[in-house]
DNA sequence: CCAGCAAATGATATCGTTATCAAGATATCG
DNA sequence: CGATATCTTGATAACGATATCATTTGCTGG
């Protein structure tokens, strides 16, 4: 007997079998084994065939914790993720899953498992662990990246490229996103638009600046309502006090489909039409918004792919490759208003 | 040296050390450095804190691997959710991330990780190396969860309990949800309800249920209009074809707040009001829900709650405690509709 | 002052896998 | 036919942590 007497054949056959022990039923030595199952051309095809019969039959499951102690790496990535809705509301809306169902299936595909952790959990030692990093949702505290990026892991983050940062980051293009929106406001006419959201994130900044700039092309300045909230409540309030400060305006730009709808609300309660009297668009096109009264106009971002990159580029990071900034490209998608 | 030469400062400083590293440091035996950093009472005290302030001081890193190795369990549960929005529009919305923030929470403070998994990635290695599971949004695959079950790990599921099951299940009571729109609709002398959704999901159904005994009770029975998408096109449309076969209904209880916001505007265009002609109640209280116009009633359920259960249920299994199956009380939020 | 006991520390083996090198088996060629 | 090359397989030693048992040290009491 190569094992100890220890192992039973154990009542609830839960006790999973190692390598020696396949290794003894096939006759051959665990290293054989090792490699059958790894598909090595080290073994014979026929007795490549034989063990990984034998295993698949007696159920044989790999121990990764031994695996990863050998190799020395983990075959994870974690994820952190801001889950808090109560503390930041954009990311209280069904993008991120979306992301991170990108993610999980493209790091499965490669063999990785993702671990999802929190900011406050990202100190336990499985973070640590990981062989890679993806950061969502952390625009607000670049402090948390930086401390991140520390660990010296690969790592990826999602979000706005700010020019000082050697991080690699991929999001939306959100200055591009400014200015369609701004080109679109000038085709439609406007002549005084509003943007509403709240700047010191970094991707709505980006927004911002890529607004202003569009318009200032054809001599338009537009007129900033900060709102921290992404929330309709929020919305309505930016519109309402605009209004109490006897404001005209004709087009808002709102960084999110829940301000837009606040927006336009608000808008119609004071007695304007949209589109006909002011010309309203989102971000992030949620699938309501197209069933809004009136149909929402919005600026797309793939998330799905967003996150399938994110995935490829930690995955390149790991593997030694090379991997560079990405900016994904938007659209606006316009409906009626 | 009791390492071999391959030890070098290295370059990065990435090179972690390893508890012999710090036996030597510290003058002390490897073991004794594990009990000391487990603030095991076998050490004395002064030495406990010499070797943590060295510990800390050249920033070592357990090796979870060599950790979970010897201990043989991965101090990880494997959470399994649906995230393909495209085909369950179920998990399209912000609460499975809420969901997922009260599992990873609470998970985190036990010393636990989160494995993220989609159902194709389950098979994979890492997750049968889990010391517990949890499924999410797994409700029309009864199938998964049985698989699932064949894992033998200790398993919870959230959802909705069905009779023949051994599951552990923890959800919200859609039977008491559905009840409390019907006794809502009663109180508002309400003939002719109707309920839109797609009740081969086991919650919907569930729903549907607690809706159609309690109008039973009032000797009023409901029109079922079953529709399988849960967007506001999907109640638009239900809307339309009730008005088309020349249906009379006075209350609607959709089984998600999109559907209900469809089903409103539907019911706006072909001249009726709401809440006036007609009452309407949503479920899951998104939060735009209180900003539509008019302002949705809607049926709440507390998934932070529930994240933060299935954990607690999760760790009490893997510690060999008793669990049991759960339901979580819903409230009906009453707002304009 | 020393036996005897408790407290503190250590030596060794082990968890299940894979890398390295060595050795056996088989084939090829002059 | 013998020698060298090639193909398969195996023995052993890591990877880094902890459990078990043995050992040393420091104390108390007779």
């Amino acid at each position: 007997m190569s094992r100890t007497g220890k192992k039973q054949p154990d009542p609830l056959g839960s006790m999973s079998l190692t390598m020696a022990d396949l290794a003894q039923l096939a006759g051959v030595s665990k290293i054989t084994v090792s490699r059958a199952l790894s598909d090595s051309p080290l073994v014979t095809l026929k007795t490549r065939e034989q063990i990984q019969a034998l295993a698949r039959e007696h159920g044989y499951k790999l121990n990764v914790s031994a695996r990863n102690l050998r190799l020395r790496r983990s075959h994870t990535v974690a994820v952190i993720v801001e889950m808090k809705p109560s503390i930041d509301r954009t990311m209280f809306d069904p993008y991120p899953l979306v992301l991170l169902g990108g993610i999980s299936q493209e790091l499965t595909a490669a063999g990785y498992s993702v671990l999802l952790t929190t900011r406050q959990g990202a100190t336990a030692a499985a973070v640590q662990a990981a062989d890679g990093l993806i950061l969502l949702g952390q625009g607000v505290h670049q402090d948390a990246v930086r401390r991140f990026d520390k660990l010296g892991l690969p790592m990826v983050v999602w979000g706005s490229r700010s020019k000082g940062d050697t991080q690699i980051v991929v999001g939306g293009d959100n200055r591009l996103g400014g200015a369609i929106v701004a080109d679109h406001f000038v085709a439609m006419g406007r002549q005084h638009p509003v943007f509403i959201g709240n700047p010191s994130h970094p991707e709505i900044f980006e927004r911002l600046n890529g607004f202003v700039d569009a318009l200032a092309l054809h001599g338009i300045k537009p007129l900033l309502m900060r709102r921290d909230e992404f929330t309709p409540d929020s919305g309505m309030d930016a519109v309402h006090s605009l209004n109490a400060r006897g404001v005209t305006f004709d087009a808002i730009f709102a960084c999110s489909d829940l301000l837009a709808m606040g927006a336009i609300r608000a808008t119609m309660e004071l007695g304007h039409s949209v589109p006909g009297d002011v010309s309203v668009v989102g971000y992030d096109d949620m699938p309501m918004g197209a069933s809004f009264m009136p149909p929402l106009s919005s600026v797309r971002q793939d998330w799905q792919e967003g996150g399938t990159l994110l995935a490829r580029k930690v995955l390149a990071l790991i593997n030694g490759q090379f991997a560079s900034s990405e900016t994904l490209p938007v659209t606006l998608i316009v409906r009626s208003t």
